[in-house]
Order: structure tokens, then C-alpha cells, then sequence
DNA sequence: AATGAATGAGTCTTCATTCAT
DNA sequence: CATGAATGAAGACTCATTCAT
């Protein structure tokens, strides 16, 4: 039993690298498909239409992405380790493939409103990571019990999201891992109590 | 000496009208013209093509927008206060035109990469604005002295346009401005010196 | 030795069905497949092509038809009976048969013009029949003798078809049999011989 | 005021050509401009879409068949000179134009149904004309006063349609208009008063 | 300055057919 | 005989932009 739907995965890969050299409106199906190895049609056994393509690849790498960061967390005590697992583990995917960080900082953003709100439904479950996160901080004690959960959501998703675009758009220049700790401390000191600071991240 | 260049503004309020309405691929020309009392023709006397309505709509407003924040940024004295207005203005903004919230929200995301690269030309005027209020807050000793400005900027940007964009995808279904305290707040605990802390705003 | 080549006479009726109820361009050979309880490919083990489908059915069905017909002429004496014996064969296959009245009237017309002429080919047999009957009837001095056996044929098999066409664009919505005694009156009045009539047209 | 419309009269005739050369599925919207001399966008300035070609191309035809046909209508007496009349007009329209002959007998009905409702629309305005006729035989007692007017209709259009489509599909290359003196006393016995005769059939 | 009729480039998708199993 | 996954050709239509008036 090797290799599971070969040509589904082909293709997801294939969509990848077009879509982030050539944009998504520009990356044609048939493009797509002559880099994937297979027919022009084949690609729509696999898949509804071409927006389809690009949700599916949001979903299956979101999906990899999510469960990843859970196993991760499994082992973190605070909420503040949590979060700066969440971080790290954010940056360092989109450090580590390219590609897939130009398609979902830039063009997944191309979309219309209906793709839009496709979108937002597989984003849905990451933002919900991140809430389990806040809670499990207001919970403990660690964060302050008047927190805002959804500004709190609002406000790790936007900053890291924000910097990750930034980062695509000057071109990945630097490294986006090194920013994990600056990024975690200045998120994390709007959610703490007030009367106990420190720095308790690895 | 009123009315300058009545077509001009006729068409880019046309524009926003159209655009929040359909979208920005689905917002024809010939429909701005037709929204605007032009013919088709005209549009391209003020504008260069499709993509330069957008941005100098863009670039309209948030000229605009920017210079009425610095009007009231010179009365407050705490960059806490300084940021606090800088919210409450973005938010305000959005709040009170809800068909240009829609605009900078969802359609002016929804294009390729070189018109983004003109569209983050002029919002760089606006994320100048955010550095200011940083460098001036560790200047004044307010804030950290060790704060990294570009993170700082992200993430106030970052953090009040998610906030912004989700409340468009919920279609504006509650009060933006009532949550700039709550925001202000959030944001201003990670940027302030660790051994003085208050709640300082309006 | 009953069900010779079962599926072949499956795919037949399943495609009178496919067809009648979608139309011939949109009824696609996989649903046909689906619907005759076969695998795409084995269509093509039976049918040459999808053309050849209709062709088939049409020449299938035409061959019972005009089969049948045949034995209930036998026993006829006149010409007049013999017409009336076709009509009304004609209208009760029709009218018995509905999904293929369908087929027949509306969907084997929209086929290009090389499809259309081996159409004609299976209709010629049908065709002669009709001919048959004429000269039967002018041999036997039942009709005149100058009758255009061409004209007479085009006049008969013309007016029973364009009576089933309307009846089924009109959705079968009267009894189709109730209609032979008075089409075949129509028809045979202009065929009969003639006492004194005056010609005068110009 | 010379050549009203030109550009929507000039691609009705480059339809007609192409579509009687290649057939209305192999009749590329492109062709029919560079027949026309137009680009292809300009088609659709005039017409809906491909369909809408087709449907008007015939609506135009028809509608000045019909005008011509009433025209000449005027001057007749009898019911059966009318109905002379009209063959006579329908076929040497037909004889005179031959690749309309083809788009109309053959092409015309190689269309989905939808399309098809439609062109029986246009085609009800010729119908109608042949009812006026029926009934004009009967109110001066020409025709037999039991006559059924839509039988006679169907049988009048069936005959000639059939004919009409015969002489197509065999390369019109007999003169179809030498027929219209048999077809019309075909046609007229049937409708006539009859002095006494008898009806035999079961 | 204003018009609006004309242009024409550009692509997703379907589905009849094949052939390795 | 039977399967069904894979193939790949083919074309209508939109709409931003131009330019003669």
C-alpha cells in the first residue's frame, strides 16, 4: 500500500509550484497539469474546477500543518510555550517551503468573496488552535480572566500573518524563524496578568 | 472654487459603489461608467486602466484618512493616547463608509502581485504614521527601549486589520468602534515598559 | 435460448432513456452506461461510437416496427385500409411508447448531416413501405393513376410526422390514436380518384 | 439613410453561408466574423449568443418570407389559389436560396430543445398564415366545413416541409418549384367538398 | 473634453473514446 | 467478455481598452 492516491498528490504539488511562480490567475489548469505529469482532464477527476484546486491544497497542507502543531503542544505546559510552539511552528513551515508560503500569503488572498468564505472555513479549525490556546491561558491563571478571546485571536493571527506576508512580499529575504521569540514576548505581555512577568519560553 | 475635477470624483465614488457591490473582478468599466453618468471613454481621460481606479481610490481615501489622524495626533501628548487615536480613527473610518470598508477589506486584496506591490506604496505613508507613534513612545521612555519597531508596526497593523477584515466577512454586524479600548489595551501591554503600567487612555 | 445479448438490448433501452429524458448531446455514454448497469468501455464492445447508439436503437425499433406493420397489412384488402392500418401503427407505437416518441421526434433530428443520412437509410425501408401502399392502391385503381408516388409518399410520411413532432413538443398531452380516422381521411381524399374536379389554380 | 444596421445584417449573411457550408455545430463564432468582416466581439454587440444567431437569422428571414408571402396574397380569390400561392412562394424561396434552404431544412433542426421552443415561436407567425388560409376555405364554403383546421395545417406544412427537406438532402438538384402545381392539387383534394364519398375503412 | 462602437486576446472544462488489467 | 481510469482536443464568450468623431 504505498503512495495513496498518486495523482491527487501529484497534482496538489504540481498547483503548488505554478501557482507560486506564475500567480493564480495566471497559472493555467492545463499548466498545472503538464507539470503534474498527467492529462489536462485527468485533473477533473480529481477535482471540481480550478478554485477547487486551490482550496483542496489549502485544506490537505493546513490539515498536515494542524496536526503537526498539535502533537507539538501535547508536551507544552503554559499557554505561553503553547503559543510560542504555535509561532515557531507557523514561521518555520512557511521557512521551510517556499513555495507553498508565496500561494498562501499572496494568492489564496486573490480569490473572490465566494472562494473567500471556502477559505475561511479550513482556516476556521487553525483559528480554533489558537483559541484553545488563549483559553487554556486564561484558565490556568496564566492569562488575565478579562481577556478578550476573540481580540486575543484576532491579534496572534493578524501580527503573525502580517509579518509572514511582509516577509513574502520583500522577497523571503531574511529569516522568519529568528523572529519567533520578539514576536512571542510582544504578543504574550498583552495577555499576562500584570503583576507576574518573566520570560518563560524555551 | 469647489467641485475640482467633478468626473474624477464622480468616478471613484462610482468605483467604491460598484466594487462593494459586485466585487472587483465582477465591477466592469462600462458599469463604473455607467454608475459615474459617463461614457466608458471618459474613465480613461482620468485614469490610466482598471487597476489605476483602484488605487487612486485607495490612495484618495487613505490620503484623506492619514491626514485627519495627524490632525488629531498633534493635541495628544502619550504615545499611548497617540495609538489609541490612531485605532479609534481606523476603526471609525471603516465604521461610519461601510461600502469602502468593503473595498480595503476584501477587493483590494483581490489582485496580482504587482498591483499589491502599488497598493503597499501607498499604505506605507500609513504604516509610517504607526512607526512615528512607536519611535515616539520609546522615545519619550514610554515604551520598551529594546521594542522592535517593524514587529511594533506589524503587529498594531496586523491586529487592527484582522479585526477590520473579520468584521467585513461578518458583515459588519456589530459596532467596530466599541472594541478600540479593548484593542488599544491589548496592543499597548506588549509595547510598555515592564515596572510602570496604567491604563492611560481617554 | 432467450436474452440473446443481454446487454446489448439493456443498453438500447437504457438509452431511450438517457436520452428522452436529457436530450441526446447531454446524455452522456457514462450515464448511459450507469443507467444500462454496464461499464463505459463496454459499450464500445457492442456500439461503435456513440452515433451508433442511435443508429441502433433507431434501427432496432424501426425493424420491429415496420415488422408488425407488416403482418397487420397482410390481411387488408384496399389501399384506403392498408394507409389507415400504417397511420394507425404509427400513432399507437407513438403514443404507447412514449420515451421514444421522444427520441424519435425530437432527438434524432439534432444530429449533424452524416449521422442524418444513414438516419435516412433505416427510414427508407420505411419509406418504401409507404410506397408500397401506393401503388398498391394505383394498380389497383383505388387511386388515380397519375398519382406522384414520390409526392404521395412525402405527403403521407410529412403529415404523420409533423403531427407526432407537435404532439410531442406539445408534450403528449392529447391521445395521439384518436387522430387516425381523420388524418387518414385527409390523406386519402387527395390519392382517390376522382368523378369531375375541376383544376383551378392558375 | 442608406444600409440600416449593416454590421448586424452583414453577419445574418456570413451565418447563413458558413452555417450552410460546415453545419451549425462546425460553424465557429470566429468564421462567422472573419466572413462578416467583423471581430468576434462585435457579434456579441448584436447577438446574445451563438444561438441567438440562428434564432434571428431565421426570425429576419421568416418575418420578410411572410411579409412577401401576405403581399401576394391579397390579390387571390379562392382559398386554393391562396394556398397555390403559398407553396409556390415557400418553395421558390427556397430554390432561390440555397444555402438558406440548407440552414433551414437542415441545420435549423439540429438544436436542443430549448432552442427549438424558440424557433417554433418564429415559425407559429407562418403557421398561422396557413390557418388563415384553411379558414378562409372554409368561411366561403370552398373547403369541407367539418375540416379540422390544425390537421390541415400539419398536413399542409408536413408535406412541404418533407419535401422541402427531401430535395435538401438530395443536393437540391431537382427544381423544386416545378412541383408545386401536384403538390397543391395533392393537398386540395383533401380539404375540397366532396359530392358523395363513401368512407371504408374498418 | 467627451463619446461609445468596435476590438480581439485568452482559457476552463467536457466527454467520447481507449487500453492495460 | 468486462472494466473504468486516463486521455486531450476544441471553442464560445467577456470585457478592458482604443480611437474616429
Amino acid at each position: 500500500m504505498k503512495d495513496k492516491r498518486p495523482k491527487y498528490k501529484k497534482i496538489i504539488e504540481a498547483a503548488v509550484m505554478v501557482i507560486a511562480e506564475k500567480g493564480y490567475h495566471a497559472a493555467q489548469v492545463s499548466k498545472i497539469a503538464k507539470q503534474a505529469g498527467v492529462a489536462d482532464g485527468t485533473i477533473y477527476l480529481y477535482f471540481k474546477n480550478k478554485d477547487d484546486i486551490l482550496i483542496s491544497l489549502f485544506r490537505e497542507k493546513m490539515g498536515m500543518h494542524i496536526e503537526k502543531i498539535r502533537k507539538c503542544l501535547e508536551g507544552k505546559k503554559t499557554a505561553s510555550e503553547k503559543l510560542y510552539t504555535l509561532v515557531e511552528n507557523h514561521f518555520s513551515q512557511l521557512n521551510k517551503d517556499r513555495q507553498y508560503a508565496i500561494v498562501t500569503q499572496l494568492e489564496l488572498r486573490q480569490t473572490n468573496r465566494e472562494l473567500r468564505q471556502r477559505i475561511n472555513l479550513v482556516l476556521k479549525e487553525y483559528l480554533n488552535l489558537i483559541d484553545e490556546i488563549v483559553e487554556y491561558g486564561v484558565r490556568t491563571g496564566e492569562f488575565r480572566e478579562d481577556l478578550d478571546f476573540r481580540l486575543a485571536r484576532q491579534m496572534i493571527f493578524g501580527t503573525i500573518d502580517e509579518i509572514a506576508t511582509t516577509w513574502v512580499m520583500n522577497d523571503q529575504k531574511y529569516d522568519l524563524v529568528s523572529l519567533v521569540s520578539s514576536v512571542h514576548e510582544l504578543l504574550i505581555d498583552g495577555f499576562r496578568k500584570r503583576d507576574a512577568l518573566s520570560s518563560d519560553h524555551p
